[in-house]
DNA sequence: GGAAGGATGGCGATATCAAC
DNA sequence: GTTGATATCGCCATCCTTCC
């Protein structure tokens, strides 16, 4: 109701995001991935508005589109909305502000969120980048500055001191400490003028990582010697998968034995693509026609050794069924004497 | 003194989404 | 139907406390 203190608040604090100049926006945002629909205006545009939504300028669309469902995450959403504020909304009067947040570190070199690093490199003169988590995904626990938090982590500061058409400089500086306690001291000792700052690679689109130190840029890419690669299998289910392959052929038996059709989808471990009672396509070169699981027999498609993980060689059934994604390219170009490297990511 | 069960951390697996 | 990346998910060994 009217006049209730806290109603009053809220409609100041709106009018505040709404309308006022802000300069300076410090903050640990929420993060939360798959968080469609719940950014907002930001994140859909206003209803009935001519403008496209905010967050389409951290878009690069195209071949990219299909990485950028990452951006439909919480924390994005409070980076957007905190460049426009701090950096768009109110240019006309003052063209300076401050973007500072501790947030998951994606962002700095993730492929879906190249066009947000355009964004701010395009938008700012300057970026302080402070890797939090050096180690990668699932830290060790003592180096976690929030015990709770299995996400790598990064502080970064975006600064814009005007209209220019350079490229923001952008710093990085990781705390490598063995404890969380050394980390603390490690960020204490860091200061604008340390020596530990790396200067970030320079193009609109690269992460925001430190740029090569010696000749490791001028050397060949991965993919310029190997042009050609195509993902792995990814089955879905463990079962159809092991070291030996009497293993695979007595699970077999015992799921085309089972009468009981409730047990048998357990047994399966459906998931969307792949139901006992789906018609799916034989694999590439198999000749089979084609059917679903109920149809199978008691005897196993002959199982194939296959590269589970680098020098890890096990067996595998080969029944396009059974594999959520069995990556038709690699079985097409399966033949005698072919040499496949795994790359490891 | 030993069984039972909760809490924790290590480790590898997998569900999920939209674009294509 | 296929694809890539993830403040996840799930299992399991270990440690610790409680209970009988």
């Amino acid at each position: 109701p009217d006049g209730d203190p806290l109603v009053e608040n809220t409609r100041k604090a709106d009018w505040i995001k709404r309308e006022q100049k802000v300069t300076v926006m410090i903050s640990n945002p929420p993060d939360r991935e798959r968080a469609e629909g719940e950014g907002g205006w930001v994140e859909k545009g206003r209803e009935g508005g001519d403008k496209a939504a905010l967050l389409d300028d951290f878009r690069l669309g195209g071949r990219n589109a299909t990485n950028e469902n990452k951006l439909k995450n919480l924390y994005v959403y409070f980076w957007r909305w905190a460049a426009f504020k701090v950096f768009e909304q109110h240019r006309s009067e003052s063209d300076r502000g401050i973007v500072a947040f501790i947030s998951t570190a994606g962002f700095l070199s993730g492929p879906g969120f190249q066009g947000m690093r355009k964004y701010l490199r395009e938008t700012c003169s300057e970026g302080w980048i402070i890797d939090l988590s050096p180690e990668g995904i699932q830290p060790p626990m003592r180096t976690r500055l929030f015990e709770g938090v299995q996400q790598p982590l990064a502080i970064a500061v975006f600064v814009r001191s005007g209209a220019d058409n350079e490229l923001a400089r952008i710093r990085y500086a990781a705390l490598d400490g063995s404890t969380r306690e050394e980390k603390y001291a490690q960020f204490e000792a860091l200061g604008p003028d340390s020596d530990q700052w790396r200067s970030v690679r320079q193009s609109a689109h690269a992460p925001f990582t430190p740029a090569a130190q010696g000749a490791w840029d001028t050397y060949p890419a991965m993919n310029d010697l190997l042009p050609w690669t195509v993902p792995g299998m990814l089955p879905k289910r463990t079962w159809v998968y092991s070291p030996d392959s009497d293993t695979l052929r007595s699970r077999w038996r015992r799921l085309t034995a089972e009468t009981d059709i409730a047990e048998k989808r357990a047994l399966f471990r459906e998931t969307q693509s792949r139901t006992v009672d789906r018609q799916v396509n034989p694999l590439p070169g198999s000749g089979q026609r084609r059917r679903s699981m109920l149809e199978a027999g008691s005897e196993c498609p002959e199982p194939v050794p296959f590269a589970f993980r680098p020098f890890d060689r096990q067996w595998i059934i080969p029944d396009n069924r059974v594999l959520d994604r069995c990556s038709p390219q690699l079985w097409e170009n399966r033949a005698e004497g072919q040499i496949h490297i795994v790359e490891q990511h």
